[in-house]
DNA sequence: CGCTGGATTGACTTGCGTCAACATACGTGG
DNA sequence: CCACGTATGTTGACGCAAGTCAATCCAGCG
């Protein structure tokens, strides 16, 4: 059976079925080396030692999933098992209030972690939904946790990789709570020409794999606004905007926009917005 | 030397001293049985189990530090040693903007956990200050690791206390992304109140321990709405307010404001803000 | 090739911020 | 223990950043 055919179903039941099978009867899919083979094995954010360790690792990845384009890895609710770590591709995070209302509350791009917040309840708290075609590393936190009591690093890593969401989470909420709509546009860029640029991609030409209204939902913001100020940006020669493509023009400039303070203060504090786990031990 | 008076300083470097050498030389104020005696143990996050496991839990529970109303448990960039749970009093959580802005972004009850922002970077990202004169007690990092690695429940309650953190911190982003100013207060008084009630406190009067600035600030409001929208609350019969002191008068009504979809559908997802962690199994 | 979902831009509205005056509570020292 | 001064809280008047509504444009896809 291959794992790259199955269908992401939107029923929990469904998924929770399938999460079940992948545990006891590992698919012909499923390889050894899903980590030793990963171009993003260096960044990835559940890859303790970097390269060191891959050799565990792959004892925990018991397989990898693909993700078309808008369906969920898991929904809220759904029964949780497995820890994911995005392999290639992006992934929106949604959460829901009570009467309906939903915010994205999270990008994810390769090698960050996915459904931290299932180990909680044991149920998701929200959704994970890929923004293209994209592909993840299933690691059964079952799994996760025999091999984290057996080895130091792992569980020092899974620990980090928990806190760093927190730090994370507590950045984005200053954003919310502190920041002009120009300001969140504007660290919201730097923030992903920074995850790019890790991940060894271009730091100032990328392609937005969010539509406006996600990226408005994300910032606490209105669709149009984050188009109007794009174009201001882009009228001030900050970047260059044509739909869903970006080129920052004047870095600095958008800097001062997202208040980085202008000029050279960076290494006090993680970056706005990263969920990065450098992997260097607690 | 009681270590109810050693000062909370300011200096990272004091602190991170004073830390290391309770680490090494525990100090006669220490007892053993932290836990067995605190009125908190039922509803205490770092407890595993509730009760059954004090006795090891008073093992990592080193000794107990008393924080004057203002004082700062640890600040943003000290060293991270501990995971801290509030024994008695509360906290405000402070995060900063590089360019010198600040947000409160959580308050902490008694039996809540702080600190975890700490354990990514072996720095903590935020200020942890008292509101009231308090007590906390130290879990030194290295020893909760030991300890996880020894007896499952103790990482499995390591584990879901992050991701609990993590589930709240999704659920504030949601108040500040989506939320009207007058629906934000009305969710910051339920969740009080919600919270309150767990420790067997009245859920219907309570004091702010927080001004309306540091309400203000958490709600991502500015304090004259704050203190607004508590007046119009008043007026319209749903509590009663003089200064700190609040009465939930009409608990349906304030509901109804807060948007939790007016009657009863509460058990859906986990309360908005709660951090709390109900330890059952993973 | 036309349809549909997404993006842009404009005109108008409004919720909340800002500024300011005043009230009250609190803690601190005489 | 009281008195004063500073913190905090309340309320009002006004302005603006961002939301709302709407028209149009554009691009990708069947």
């Amino acid at each position: 059976m291959p794992i790259s055919s199955e269908p992401l179903g939107r029923s929990s039941g469904q998924y929770a079925r399938a999460a079940q099978h992948t545990l006891h009867t590992p698919p012909a899919a499923t390889n050894g080396d899903a980590c030793m083979t990963c171009a993003m094995r260096q960044f990835c954010a559940m890859n303790p030692y970097e390269f060191a360790r891959t050799r565990q690792m792959d004892e925990l990845v018991l397989c990898q999933r693909p993700a078309k384009k808008g369906e969920a890895l898991y929904r809220v609710g759904d029964t949780f098992n497995n820890l994911y770590a995005v392999r290639t591709g992006s992934f929106k995070k949604v959460s829901l209030l009570s009467d309906g209302r939903e915010q994205v509350t999270g990008f994810y791009l390769a090698g960050e972690p996915l459904g931290l917040d299932g180990i909680s309840t044991g149920k998701y708290a929200s959704d994970a939904i890929a923004l293209e075609d994209s592909t993840v590393c299933i690691m059964p936190f079952e799994r996760l946790e025999v091999l984290s009591r057996e080895i130091k690093a792992v569980s020092q890593n899974v620990y980090r990789v928990l806190s760093a969401e927190v730090v994370r989470d507590g950045n984005l909420m200053m954003m919310l709570g502190t920041m002009t709509a120009e300001e969140r546009v504007a660290t919201f860029l730097l923030d992903l020409s920074r995850r790019l640029q890790r991940r060894a991609y271009s730091s100032t030409e990328f392609v937005l794999r969010m539509t406006r209204e996600e990226t408005g939902s994300f910032l606490g913001i209105k669709l149009e606004t984050v188009s109007r100020t794009l174009s201001r940006f882009q009228k001030e020669g900050l970047i260059e905007v044509h739909g869903k493509e970006v080129r920052i023009v004047d870095l600095e400039g958008l800097r001062a926009a997202g208040h980085e303070t202008a000029t050279g203060d960076q290494p006090r504090r993680p970056p706005i917005l990263a969920s990065e786990c450098t992997a260097k031990p607690v």
